[in-house]
DNA sequence: AAGTGGTCTAGACCACGTT
DNA sequence: ACGTGGTCTAGACCACTTT
């Protein structure tokens, strides 16, 4: 990890042009980030304490405190008061909720039960290579799964992933792991999930999804096109869900 | 505005348990909520200057700049540097942004072309009494009105307010009012919408919608039901969205 | 030049969890 | 008792906007 930072950066002598003004504690942000995106610390494990980070980058405590304050608001960090500040897991039900908007209309949130219908490794369609920011014909792996709570059938995913960073992954891997599939991406193939965008709309199931729904054909169904993105904004995965929301809903919260 | 707050809430000689810890920022953002519940500070207003609020608190700068920090977060402050820190309003776009999450699925956002259809004041069923914190059989005003992009009927509210807080409000007041609902109420009755809960759900569209939004019945339809808050976290507004969602998507980030 | 928010520092002390 | 993050302070200086 470099040392010296930029206090006055781009901006010496005849020009005082702040037109690129980056204030030192984001500089710290995105060496810490950048420290993230390497692994140098796990998610789960704690990151070193603000006084030992102060003084690894020649800065005052108060500074390194304001980068990982942001860090801790967009959730790559956790901080837990007296113990430390912490890399984000997802497993941990804190953050599964985030990536999970789909809750029952009556009683608590069930844990889902998945299981992996197809897993197999295509060539990336043009579409799919642009939203991966990968060439087309890349290999790509190709997952189509099903989740139930309480045995009832409530989600198809259909999920993209680019082969070169899954490596090895298959229906049987994938089955035999108990948990959320961002955990399992976590720590089989060091890839976390930071941040996504999603796009919601209704329409009709076709035949394939009615099926695996167990619902009538042209039931309205709610379709999540989601990508997800890791550290550097990087895009890693494109899902298409497949919802029915009679028992259950999409939450959200506008701020 | 009270002066004096308490550095040891709770705490102050026998029981040093710090159950009830409320640290003294926390303390004046509450303060700066009142004020702005109160309408000291109207929406787009600037509010005093941080050395200002710090003089009339008793406490340091830094201090106060943490709690305004928070409520910047929270989006109901804007901080413009230079200027000043100012009440949030829906009388821009960055705002309305947040609460219209209806995006084209090819181009730029449209302004939208509101109609409204309907307007009377009605007594509050349980369920919106429940919902709205009335009792049953208050009087509430309950709207229907009908969004349109580019002439495109696209989208269909049924919208329910706390007759208490909105006397006077009519069809034809909203029909004469160019701009975002938000604002309106913003203006017209200091009713500020600051925080709302969205619950999404794909559903056939009846008779009635469908003759509305110029489609064919069952069409899949996205059903957003909301709940929208002001300041003190006090529900005002009830709003079951109806959306046509084949030129459109309802767009979300999870972070 | 003056006023605003934004950054950075150094230090004191508190709350929380672990040893 | 110790180490962690959390709060609060006071002061210096920077960046941005307006006068």
């Amino acid at each position: 990890m470099p040392e010296a930072l930029a206090r006055k950066p781009l901006s010496a002598a005849s020009t005082p042009v702040s037109a690129a003004f980056r204030p030192l504690y984001r500089q710290i942000k995105d060496l810490l980030v950048q420290a993230l995106d390497r692994g140098d610390w796990k998610p789960g494990e704690a990151i070193p304490s603000e006084t030992e980070l102060a003084l690894r980058f020649q800065v005052s405590q108060g500074t390194v405190r304001k980068a990982v304050d942001e860090l801790a608001a967009e959730n790559l960090l956790l901080r837990r008061q007296g113990k430390g500040t912490f890399v984000s897991t997802h497993h941990e039900a804190r953050v599964r909720f985030r990536f999970l908007r789909l809750a029952p209309n009556q009683g608590e949130v069930q844990p889902a039960e998945s299981q992996v219908l197809d897993c197999r490794r295509v060539r990336a369609s043009a579409e799919i290579a642009r939203v991966l920011e990968l060439k087309g014909g890349d290999p790509v792996v190709a997952i189509r799964r099903l989740l139930s709570f309480a045995s009832v059938p409530t989600v198809v995913d259909d999920i993209y992933l680019p082969g070169a960073l899954f490596k090895g992954l298959s229906a049987e891997l994938l089955n035999g792991y108990r948990g959320p599939l961002y955990g399992f991406f976590e720590t089989e193939f060091g890839i976390s999930m930071v941040r996504a965008e999603e796009k919601v709309r209704a329409v009709s199931a076709d035949a394939d999804i009615s099926t695996l729904l167990g619902v009538v054909q042209d039931t309205p169904i709610l379709k999540v096109d989601r990508i997800s993105f890791t550290y550097a904004d990087r895009p890693v995965e494109l899902r298409m869900g497949h919802y029915v929301t009679d028992r259950y809903h999409y939450r959200n919260s506008l701020n």
